[in-house]
DNA sequence: ATACCCACGC
DNA sequence: GACGTACGTGGGTATC
């Protein structure tokens, strides 16, 4: 017949999806992430495979015919949480929905089914696959039998073949049950034969064959402890052979020709999707056509209406459409109002002209509302039009409101809330090579209906912002910083281009050597650049020892070099490179194809609603990412200037904020002291974990203090400070816990943060910013983990965040009070840079420091170090 | 276009 | 025991 036949583990693949999702729920109430996985699978088979015969397979009950040959099988495993056995049900209805054939048969499992089947289609000639998580399926790999296995996540799999099963794990599918027989599998209490692992079985296989082969010719197994260990449980090992081998003739109900499969209603499934909440997976149903024009909010937008002061009222949404992401160098392409006169479109050419427009848009007291308040003013101040009253801005809400949701455009924002008919900028204008500006009409209705939601959703997001406690964070804190960081985007960074060029230039006469010498190392040209190139170079041809892979193939990474340098020349070579190739590719190049061209400026965009812990992000270019641990990268510094003649670059820095706000946020004595004394906190911290007087800390124990400090403030793991000090993860922990031995009430605090989050479900800053939590009470060890070490780190470094954001709109008012022409540019986290008069800095020295270390008051003092230079690098 | 590896900052 | 582990941006290569 010559079929194509597709076997899906319906039990495997959906406690894989339950397990590696987090616990989603849809707007009912159900939880739906083993479905979601399920079916993201499912999806991604059905483009794949194409299969015109389909079933999933299902265990049933709680007995199976191999409880009678052992009574413990599958003993001791934890009983199916009620949050995945509840969406069983709902599973099977959206297969039904797929029409995909399902099924299940008491006193057998959904490996026998499976197996049954495929047995029998492959004597007519079909082709099958097989989809599953578990191993034991292997045994049906063969020549017409696929089996491919979830690694890791749900929709990466593994092929096998005979081929691939015997060039990964060395045996063929007919010994598969034998390796089993001999290793057992602790997931199903299979015995096995205790003491035989992988390895073990895997070499008696290579020897022996079969299991009955190692008794038989049992005199040439080597060893006497795993004679022993074989002959004392031979009885288990045939006896776990007979449990992992799949029955092959299980009396099914169902014929083949039951699981014919025509491909699905695409109306049925989408509305099974809406159901579940699926909305992301709607695009992937084949003949959807996504939001009709007949599901459309309506909008009257009004054109050609003339833009005078009757419809430019006291409250109005105001939308500024731009197709591009990068409003400093995109043109506007339409501006439209909504207010209680209605929605009104405009060109930017007719705003321009309107003298009503330009007196309304100055006024203060007219208010704004806006989706994105700094893309909105910068936008505007390009075209020569200041921006005043801009009161609400719907993506810091919405941002505030829950900083997890990664799309936090008005589409989004109002499908969220219950809104559906409005399309997505995507939609409406393509994606990527296809983004185009579509007619007038398309393009106003649009921003039009935009505009109109954008008024709507305005309510709604305050009162959310109300619940929060975040009225204040948003209004005094995130709007005015959105106003502030638009003048630090728009005023730009100078920089030296000639300097930069001749940088470039310099870097390229030592890549060139240094690739020569890798090259004459290596005995043949290869891409330096390409770790898939140059592994087999430097762990086959030269025959370095490999100590890390990665998923794709052997880690080249910069530790595993380091670890390597001693055994051969070509490392410390392929290190510089490295470093000297970044230098150039990123910061040379990458630097000069965003430098304006006329005015040698760039002009960063800091995002402002992306980071989940209230930090603001750079790009185009990242200024916050400018090298300056190795001197050799730091020089890219000196390519930043000041824009005018006789300034400076001023920069400020706060010294350990985030400590100092630990110190604060969880009134460790010890710790408190330590700043109030203004001791070195790393040496203070090495005297306390090694329990050495202060005098008697070497730099080796300061440098490990360190380390520890960065740990606690970045939340990393006890695996994560094992890497960076390269020791043991136990000796890791050790550390940790002298820390916290040192320190007893930040250990409260952080159990105590770790508790609330469990119990409210999220974390808040000094300022109430928040973040949600869901994995702090996942039964997944590691994802429970992350969540408790996010728990104990984001109030931390989302404070210190607070904190500076604060400096910057005190310091903003400050200059303009003092009448300073100094102007901030940039903002590093923890880092304010200024440009200014040369005349300026004794008088700023003492401004910036007494703003930035007195705009809130903690329990410690804050400290702020400062330095400026005739350029940034300088700035030291 | 997307995934992966690598590397820079805080 | 759990095998993966701070937050970002960006360049390069390879693959689809």
């Amino acid at each position: 017949m010559g079929n194509k036949l597709v076997l899906i583990d319906g039990n495997s693949i959906a406690y894989r999806a339950f397990f590696a999702l987090p616990l989603l729920n849809n707007d009912k109430g159900v939880y739906t992430n083993a479905v979601y996985g399920f079916t993201t699978m499912l999806l991604k088979i059905l483009e794949e495979e194409s299969p015109d015969h389909m079933l999933v397979a299902f265990d049933a009950g709680k007995t199976t015919f191999r409880h009678k040959t052992y009574g413990e099988y599958k003993g001791g495993r934890q009983k199916t949480p009620p949050e995945l056995s509840e969406q069983f049900p709902v599973l099977q209805d959206l297969l039904d929905g797929f029409g995909i054939k399902h099924y299940q048969l008491e006193q057998y499992e959904a490996d026998d089914i499976i197996g049954t089947l495929a047995t029998e289609a492959e004597k007519q000639g079909d082709e099958v696959t097989v989809i599953s998580g578990d191993k034991d399926l292997l045994q049906l790999v063969s020549d017409h039998t696929t089996v491919r296995l979830t690694k890791k996540g749900i929709t990466n799999v593994d092929t096998y073949t005979p081929t691939s099963l015997k060039e990964k794990m060395e045996i063929g599918p007919e010994q598969v049950i034998h390796l089993k027989a001999l290793m057992g599998d602790s997931s199903d209490n299979i015995p096995g034969v205790p003491g035989v692992g992988e390895k073990t079985a895997l070499k008696l296989l290579k020897q022996f064959g079969t299991l009955e082969g190692v008794y038989e010719d049992f005199d040439a197994v080597s060893g006497k402890k795993l004679k022993e260990k074989l002959e004392t449980n031979k009885e288990e090992a045939f006896m776990s052979k007979q449990l992992v081998t799949i029955e092959k003739e299980v009396p099914l109900e169902i014929t083949l020709q039951d699981t014919t499969y025509k491909g699905y209603e695409a109306a049925t499934v989408k509305e099974q999707f809406q159901n579940l909440g699926f909305e992301s997976l709607l695009s992937r149903i084949d003949g959807v056509v996504e939001s009709e024009a007949a599901e459309m909010i309506s909008v009257d937008v009004k054109q050609g209406a003339e833009l005078t002061k009757e419809i430019l009222t006291e409250e109005t949404a105001l939308i500024v459409e731009i197709l591009e992401d990068n409003y400093h160098t995109s043109p506007i392409e339409a501006v439209v109002l909504s207010n209680d006169k209605g929605v009104f479109a405009f060109s930017i050419d007719e705003v321009k002209e309107s003298d009503a427009f330009r007196a309304w848009a100055a006024d203060a007291d007219k208010e704004k509302w806006v989706f994105d308040a700094k893309r909105t003013v910068v936008a505007f101040k390009r075209y020569g039009i200041p921006l005043e009253g801009v009161t609400f801005d719907v993506l810091l809400a919405s941002y505030l409101v829950n900083p997890a949701v990664n799309n936090h455009d008005i589409p989004a924002i109002s499908h969220r809330l219950g809104e559906t008919g409005i399309p997505s900028d995507e939609e409406v204008y393509g994606k990527g090579a296809k983004r185009a500006r579509p007619e007038d009409s398309v393009l106003y209705e649009h921003a039009g209906r935009k505009a109109l939601m954008l008024y709507r959703l305005k309510s709604d997001l305050e009162e959310q912002l109300k619940n929060n406690k975040q009225e204040d964070l948003f209004h005094h804190l995130e709007m005015p910083l959105a106003i502030i960081l638009g003048e630090m985007e728009y005023t730009g960074v100078q920089v030296d281009v000639k300097r930069l060029k001749e940088m470039g230039e310099e870097l390229e006469g030592r890549l060139k050597e240094i690739r020569q010498r890798i090259y004459d190392h290596a005995g043949e040209e290869f891409n330096i650049n390409s770790p898939k190139q140059l592994g087999p170079i430097l762990f086959e041809k030269l025959g370095l020892p490999v100590l890390k892979k990665t998923k794709t193939g052997y880690s080249t990474s910069a530790d595993v070099l380091e670890q390597l340098a001693p055994e051969h020349e070509i490392i410390s070579e392929i290190l510089l490179f490295r470093q000297l190739g970044k230098l150039q590719s990123t910061y040379i190049e990458g630097l000069l194809k965003v430098v304006h061209e006329d005015t040698h400026k760039v002009h960063t965009r800091f995002n402002q609603a992306l980071t989940q812990t209230g930090r603001l992000s750079s790009t185009e270019p990242n200024l916050q990412n400018i090298p300056i641990r190795l001197e050799e990268g730091r020089k890219i510094r000196q390519a930043f200037i000041p824009s005018r003649e006789g300034w400076v670059m001023f920069a400020s820095d706060y010294s350990q904020i985030e400590l100092r706000v630990l110190a604060h946020m969880s009134g460790d004595e010890k710790l408190i002291q330590s700043f109030k004394e203004g001791e070195d906190v790393h040496t203070k911290t090495a005297s306390e974990v090694f329990n050495v007087s202060p005098e008697d800390v070497t730099a080796d124990m300061r440098r490990q203090a360190k380390a520890v400090n960065f740990g606690i403030v970045y939340g990393i793991s006890d695996y994560g400070l094992s890497q960076s000090l390269g020791v043991t993860r136990k000796a890791a922990q050790a550390y940790i816990d002298a820390y916290f031995k040192s320190y007893p009430k930040v250990k409260e605090y952080m159990d105590d943060t770790v508790r609330q989050a469990k119990e409210e479900g999220f974390v808040e800053t000094l300022m109430h910013r928040r973040r949600y939590l869901p994995d702090v009470n996942s039964r997944n060890f590691n994802r429970r983990n992350a969540a408790e070490r996010t728990a104990m780190n984001t109030p931390i470094q989302g404070t210190a965040a607070d904190v500076i954001k604060k400096a910057m709109i005190d310091l903003s008012a400050r200059l303009k009070e003092e009448e300073l022409e100094a102007t901030m540019i940039l903002q590093v986290h923890d880092e304010l840079i200024l440009e200014a008069p040369k005349e300026e800095v004794e008088q700023l020295t003492e401004v910036v420091k007494e703003v930035m270390e007195e705009t809130v008051d903690l329990v410690v003092p804050l400290q702020v170090d400062h330095s400026y230079g005739d350029t940034w690098f300088d700035a030291k």
